[in-house]
DNA sequence: ATATTATTGCAAATGAATTGCAATATCAAT
DNA sequence: ATTGATATTGCAATTCATTTGCAATAATAT
C-alpha cells in the first residue's frame, strides 16, 4: 500500500524545522479518505465535523504547502472555472494519470494511457521543446448518467 | 483563409437579435489580431488605446459571450492558474489543437495529434463513458528558452 | 518546565470576474 | 431621415475563491 500523506509530512516538516499539527494531521487524512478530487471548501466541511474550532484558511494554507511540496496536485475542471480540486494521488512514485469528468454527474475518473509518452517525443522532436509534465482531461458523460438519462 | 470572428458574430447576432456594436467589433478585431492567448487584461489594454472610453467589463461580457457561442475557448494555464486565456483558433472547423506552455516565457505553442483518438477510445471503451472534448496541456522550456538559458 | 518560533484563528484584503442600473446607441419600422 | 423599442454600455458596487497581516496559541528542542 502507499505511503500515508501524514507520513510523508512528516518528514518534509522535519527537514525543514516544521511542526505536525493537530490541525493538519486532520486535513490530511482527510484529503487522503475523501474519494475523488474534493475542493477546499469540502475537506473544510467535512474536517470542520471533527473539529468545529478548525478555520477554513488553515485548510487552505495547508493545501498550498502541500502542493508545494507536491504531495497533491491542484486541478481546475472546465464547470466550476473558478475553484481548485486537489488531486492526492502520489505524484512521482506511480505512473502519470489523467482525468475523464463527467459533465452531469461532475465525477472524476482517473486513468493512464501509454500513447502519452509517443505523443510527446512526437511534440518535442517537431518543436525542440523539452516537456516535464502533460495534463490532459476528458469530458463527456459517464457510464452511470448514460444509462439514468433524463 | 479562416472566416473572420466579425463576420460570425455578426450571423448569430442576427438570428439573436443582437446588435454589432463598435465596443464588440473593435475586441473581436483585437482578439484576432493578438498572436498567443491573450487574457481578458490584455485584450482590453490593446483595445483600449485605441478606444479610450472601452471599459474592461465590457471586454468581459463580450469574452464571456464569445464563450458561449463558442467562437472562442477558455483555458487556464498552471503558472498563473486565477486568470483566464482565450483561444481565438476556430473550434470545430479544423482539427482539435492542444497545447504546450514553456515555463519559463510562458508561451503558448498550439499542436495536434493523431493519437488522441486513439487514447480517446480505449478509455471509452474501458469505461463506458462517452468523451465530448478533450483538453492536453504540455509544460517543459520551448527550444528559445533552452538555447538561451540563464 | 521553559523558551523559541511555527502555526493558528480571525478579520480584512486581494484579484479576477460578474452584475444592477441608469444612460446611450443600434436597428427595424415607419 | 425620424422614431421607438430595447440591447448594450460604462460605472460602481458586488461576488467568490483565495491570500495575508497580526496577535494569540501551541509544538518542539533544550
Amino acid at each position: 500500500m502507499p505511503i500515508k500523506l501524514v507520513t510523508q509530512a512528516e518528514t518534509i516538516l522535519k527537514e525543514q524545522g516544521g511542526r505536525m499539527t493537530s490541525q493538519r494531521k486532520l486535513i490530511l487524512e482527510k484529503i487522503e479518505s475523501m474519494s475523488g478530487h474534493p475542493t477546499a471548501e469540502e475537506i473544510y466541511l467535512n474536517a470542520n465535523q471533527e473539529d468545529p474550532t478548525l478555520n477554513l484558511s488553515t485548510v487552505y494554507r495547508t493545501l498550498r504547502w502541500l502542493t508545494d511540496q507536491s504531495l497533491i496536485t491542484p486541478h481546475r475542471f472546465d464547470e466550476e472555472r473558478r475553484q481548485e480540486r486537489f488531486d492526492a494521488t502520489l505524484t512521482g512514485t506511480n505512473k502519470d494519470h489523467y482525468h475523464f469528468q463527467c459533465q452531469q454527474c461532475k465525477n472524476i475518473i482517473e486513468f493512464s494511457s501509454d500513447q502519452m509518452e509517443k505523443i510527446k517525443s512526437i511534440f518535442s522532436s517537431q518543436t525542440g521543446s523539452e516537456v516535464f509534465s502533460a495534463e490532459l482531461v476528458f469530458y463527456g458523460v459517464c457510464a452511470n448518467c448514460r444509462e439514468n438519462r433524463s
